[in-house]
DNA sequence: ACACAGAAACTTGTATACAAGTTATTTATG
DNA sequence: CATAAATAACTTGTATACAAGTTTCTGTGT
């Protein structure tokens, strides 16, 4: 696990759900690990109670599993997860573009612009962290030019396991790819063509789909089943 | 709030959040009223700490909101929520009936079937509430046809401020259409009618649209705005 | 060396005590 | 009586103590 510093302004229960999650994410908290309530609060410098809250929100979203009086664990990714999570994606992203179509103001392509501009700027510059922050930040706007803030939110918590798999697959799928997307994806919505909005969902998700396979030969010992 | 009987099997926080969210489905607990950790638990029997863990859950949900250290309120019926409860149950619904069109077995037929029988028989005998808890099932056997169970859970969760809308409409909304749409949708998966679900599912919803208006204006002080 | 019993060291679940902050009440003062 | 300050009674946030159960280690007897 690695240390992830405290913001002066957040409760501790925040922090603690921000830092075991970051860790989930990144993998540095690997699938199958068990984790203790009073190990992780000694680590982050809590007491247990934000820290079991913490893991009580993420074993909701099926990314810890609580065995009672047993332990806790870090969830093996596991490809129904994924496959549900992936379905999700697919059909929500797809209504919410369509409904940016329709919705977006001006102010929502600037700010979409300039999210486009920022990740073909960093796709010169090899900063693939800063694309993958971008990357969540494009469809965040997509989702909020739609009027659909709340349901991003929920969204972010089943694509945790999705999330996951995108980590392991920073080093094989080319960035270039997902920005050239990204800008493909802008242009539509300016155009208002729902029918290409669609399609470039889809082709989007699939490149993901693609290389799960050799992700998973590579990580066996992540996967469940 | 009425009392909710604790079952011998489940643990304190699992009695805590089944009793406070079935309050505020129920309008028991009505939008807009304040509640207090302790004043619950000593209700309930338990200590702070579960009902502290439920009431976070329920804040996650947006159903209840947590100000700190002034106090935690059921939240009002806010019309964004309910307009993107709405969205997402319409969207995903008809993808997961689309999806049940070619994944459901004789099994899953059977089950829904069974359901749709025991709707129409108490339709008959005026049983609203076993007709409110059939929905709820019809539903999730369809998402379990559809082999998206992950999916219904996160769907339980957006929706209960829909079902706050539901509960005040089950007096003016007509049973008897609601039981029809089930039939009807049985019918068209049996037939893998994709084109027919999808406008099943369409029609089934405008009917609770339609009246969202008169519930308003007759609950006024339930509604945010 | 092996088997088994028992204690010790863990786990999460729950209850309670305290901390920090807000609100309402009460009391003193003009 | 009115007003303001002090205070008491609330709220949630956090820490800690204890309960109940599981696992692991350890020692002892064979």
């Amino acid at each position: 696990m690695k240390e992830i510093a405290k913001l002066p302004t957040e409760t501790a229960r925040d922090y603690a759900l921000r830092a075991i999650r970051e860790n989930i994410v990144s993998l540095d908290l690997e699938p199958g690990t068990g984790i203790s309530e009073n190990e992780i609060a000694g680590f982050l410098g809590v007491s247990r109670t934000p820290v079991r809250e913490a893991i009580q929100e993420l074993s909701k979203a099926a990314v810890i599993e609580i065995y009672p009086q047993r332990g806790s664990y870090v969830a093996l990714i596991d490809s129904t997860f994924v496959e549900e999570a992936r379905f999700l994606r697919k059909t929500l992203d797809i209504a919410v573009i369509e409904e940016a179509c329709d919705l977006a103001t001006q102010a929502d392509i600037d700010r979409l612009e300039e999210n486009v501009a920022l990740q073909e700027f960093y796709l010169q510059t090899q900063a693939a962290d800063k694309i993958y922050l971008l990357d969540d930040e494009f469809h965040k706007l997509i989702y909020s030019a739609a009027k659909k803030e709340t349901l991003h939110a929920m969204r972010s918590n089943i694509m945790l396991h999705f999330d996951r798999v995108r980590t392991l697959s920073m080093k094989t799928v080319k960035d270039t790819k997902i920005v050239g997307d990204h800008r493909q994806m802008l242009e539509s919505i300016k155009n208002k063509d729902k029918e290409n909005c669609r399609m470039l969902v889809e082709k989007h998700l699939s490149r993901y789909h693609i290389d799960e396979a050799e992700i998973r030969a590579a990580y066996p010992q992540y996967f469940k089943d």
